[in-house]
DNA sequence: CCTCCACAGGAAGCGCAGGAGT
DNA sequence: ACTCCTGCGCTTCCTGTGGAGG
């Protein structure tokens, strides 16, 4: 008997390195993005010369490749002035994990000054550092992710802009990056000013810039000939088609290739495309149903117990119907449901509002009561599989 | 036509956790 | 460390609505 990892090492599979069609993964050569490359590279180029660069805040939806471009340049810039032996650093800091201007600066001046730490130090003194630290005449290149996150914004710009405008020598340059279009209209009208010197938008990718893309990834991923065209253009326009998401798109086609594979496929064809489409859906119906509030997954836990209890009714027309429930029944097995569970049972009221939220999820679909009932309800109907639902909420509860 | 049924959904307010302000 | 404030989940109370049934 063969060793384990051998035997699944050894098993046929479609990928050459499945490294290059994860989200992780970042292309030398970004397609599409030239124009903005190029920009960035004329707004930054002057650091190179000792000379202040205006700051950018650059902005556009999720998987516009706004952060691949940022350390893109990042990465040249400071290529570059090594071997020029130019006094220029610069920095990448994502917001979402360092959330307050306390801990940027002390993200950016950890990064500076490797060797030491600055945990528990007081704000004043890092400002302090990184004023010495670009005061020696360094041009210095912040790219902020995500500054969105970020809960003191204002003053985290107004700090550092002031900073770049007490240095006598160096300078400061900061690249704010964010998906949130409402975002800059929040700010305070001189911070605004500040981070906004220059602004560029980053358009979402088209179902043929898409396709491209995925091409590129494909033929370094795929083994060759293991992909066909047809199934890099579908994954291409399913995500064009609903956000031009390019990050959407690899996860895609890389589902696409795990299924090929599960199945001991030789090629991906569009249908594991399709396939993993359905897939991805699924999770995240499934994720959603896991982080619903507690009382709502109750009540959708007794709705999925409703429907597959009432065995689907044949209509007039022979077709069968999913089971409809009546508002009221709903809501007296959820009051069972809960009282099994030992949670805690709310009140009618509540539970309507529960009814509401659901249907706005889209995990339920509702309608009013016609001829032939008593009184005004609503008709309750699952919008997705009762059982996966209902196995998911059951996984959940347990855990 | 009136009444009752079986709900829908608005308004006000309560108790609590957690963040902001000092 | 302290209070103050705010948002969330929820209850109570209430008025509205359309069909069924007498």
């Amino acid at each position: 008997m063969a060793n384990l990892f051998e035997q699944l090492l050894a098993r046929e599979t479609v990928f050459r390195d499945r490294n290059y069609i994860t989200p992780h993964y970042t292309p030398d050569k970004l397609l599409f993005r030239e124009q903005q490359i190029q920009k960035m590279t004329e707004i930054l180029a002057g650091l190179l010369n000792g000379k202040r660069a205006d700051n950018l805040f650059i902005y556009g939806k999720v998987g516009t490749g706004k952060t691949a471009s940022a350390r893109h340049v990042l990465s040249h810039l400071l290529d570059f002035a090594g071997q020029k032996n130019a006094q220029v650093s610069g920095t990448y800091v994502n917001c979402r994990n360092h959330n307050s201007k306390y801990r940027v600066l002390s993200k950016i001046v950890k990064d500076f000054y490797p060797e030491h730490n600055f945990m528990g130090y007081s704000a004043a003194f890092i400002y302090e550092k990184l004023l010495g630290f670009a005061g020696e005449g360094r041009g210095i290149v912040l790219v902020l992710d995500e500054v969105d996150k970020v809960k003191d914004v204002d003053e985290l710009i107004y700090g550092l802009s002031r900073a770049n405008d007490e240095l006598r020598k160096g300078s400061l340059c900061i690249l704010g990056i964010s998906n949130n279009v409402m975002f800059k209209d929040d700010l305070d009208p001189r911070t605004k000013s500040s981070l906004c010197q220059q602004e560029m938008v980053f358009p979402a990718y088209n179902a043929e810039e898409l396709k491209s893309i995925l091409s590129e990834r494909a033929k370094l991923a795929f083994n060759e000939g293991c992909v066909d065209e047809a199934a890099v253009s579908l994954a291409a326009a399913f995500a064009a088609q609903e956000s031009g998401d390019a990050r959407k798109a690899v996860m895609l086609l890389m589902r696409a290739g795990e299924l090929a594979d599960k199945k001991g496929l030789a090629r991906v064809s569009e249908e594991e495309v399709r396939r993993a489409k359905r897939l991805v859906e699924e999770e995240i119906i499934l994720n959603m149903v896991l982080t619903l509030p507690q009382q709502e997954q109750l009540v959708l836990y007794a709705i999925a117990g409703l429907t597959l209890e009432r065995p689907p009714l044949k209509t007039l027309t022979g077709e069968t119907e999913e089971g409809v429930l009546y508002s009221g029944e709903v809501y007296d097995t959820y009051v069972k449901i809960a009282k099994k569970f030992k949670e805690t049972v709310v009140s009618s009221r509540w539970y309507r509002e529960c009814i509401s939220q659901l249907e706005m999820y889209g995990l339920i679909l509702t309608t009013q009561s016609g001829k032939g009932v008593k009184g005004q309800t609503r008709f309750i109907k699952l919008g997705y599989d009762a059982k996966k639902i209902k196995e998911a909420i059951e996984k959940g509860l347990t855990a």
